[in-house]
DNA sequence: CTCTGTCTGTACCGATTGGTACAAAGCCCG
DNA sequence: CGGGCTTTGTACCAATCGGTACAGACAGAG
């Protein structure tokens, strides 16, 4: 056992990285007892809605992170390329180019989606918003299918980068959505 | 032996459907006989494996018909660019614009890759090649890397579209990947 | 018809599930 | 020290888990 943590927080993270792996259902208490180091009785102490609130209180952590320090300096960042690649670089660093998985996706693929559509949705509308903002700032047109569409390509990757076991994949994803995002002519030509 | 078991087949499509909806580990072997309408017995007679073995079969299904509908196209059709167009069009009804998940990338999230790590990287490579192999035929450059993000993106589509609750999501990525698909210069190279 | 092998419903299995009860243990404050 | 809170381990629970055993229903072939 790695480190009995002494604290909530502490337990949330550790609960977080057992969701990862074995997903909502897949995590069974007795999994993450035995990970956390944590009884039954301090889990429930902390947590007295059970996995459920578990899950909740990940869901918050998670969403909360991002809020910080990627949407807040999205939409206030003086400088929204700056901010932009910004997202980028704690992107790669949070989801280990890759090879961590984006748990709020996760859950949005199972049934787990429908315990949690509204923060699920949340998170995932306040990203594109705050990214779109950030390109409409820049002074670049098609600002809310740019940003749609990155967000989407991170999800994306992440999934394939997985498949295939190759981090590679969400190196070039990240490469392309910059100079996507970045582009100074609008993308579409019709004919 | 005998007749290829046409019921099994039927199972195969229920079981699918279930696993869609609760994923691997959330699909019990009760949610199973109840929507399959099938007791222990016969789904034990079809698959003696059990769950993993259901699952085994959801998924060469799914890959055999990928492969039949979309990525033999891509690589034998002589007129590559109506190959693009058909897997464009039969990915938007199978996936139901958004609304219907891809197995393969809900299965590649959790600990669920382990089980079925082959057959999971098997699709997207056979995807990917077989999407850059009918780029290339068609004359344009970076087909590896157009290839992987159009297949990349059709997963991420189908995350957010859920997350979101909003098929359009989906719609628009497929304009998107189009368009990025078929275009003739490089991205970095306005015309 | 009977025979034979394919199906299928039901009873049952041990193990594990998420969750509760509760008393002992630690801890802080007086 | 002692009392009162928070924290924890353990025993326990009904329900359900995935899976097995098996007897009978069922068909097709003779």
């Amino acid at each position: 056992m790695s480190r009995p943590p002494r604290e909530r927080a502490d337990a949330v993270a550790a609960v977080a990285e057992i969701f990862r792996e074995f997903g909502f259902e897949g995590a069974s208490l007795s999994a993450i007892t035995a990970r956390t180091g944590l009884g039954k009785g301090s889990l429930y102490h902390f947590f007295p809605g059970g996995k459920e609130e578990m899950a909740a209180a990940v869901l918050a952590e998670i969403d909360g992170w991002f809020t910080r320090t990627v949407f807040a300096p999205l939409r206030d960042d003086p400088d929204p390329e700056a901010a932009i690649a910004r997202m980028l670089r704690e992107t790669d660093a949070y989801f280990r180019s890759g090879r961590r998985i984006c748990l709020v996706g996760a859950f949005a693929l199972d049934g787990t989606r429908d315990r949690f559509a509204a923060r699920i949705g949340g998170y995932f509308t306040a990203w594109r918003r705050a990214l779109a903002d950030a390109v409409a700032r820049s002074g670049r047109g098609e600002a809310m299918e740019r940003a749609e569409h990155a967000v989407l390509a991170i999800q994306g990757a992440l999934v394939l980068a997985r498949s295939l076991d190759d981090p590679g994949v969400f190196a070039r994803m990240l490469a392309r959505i910059e100079r996507d995002l970045l582009s100074p002519e609008t993308h579409d030509r019709p004919n």
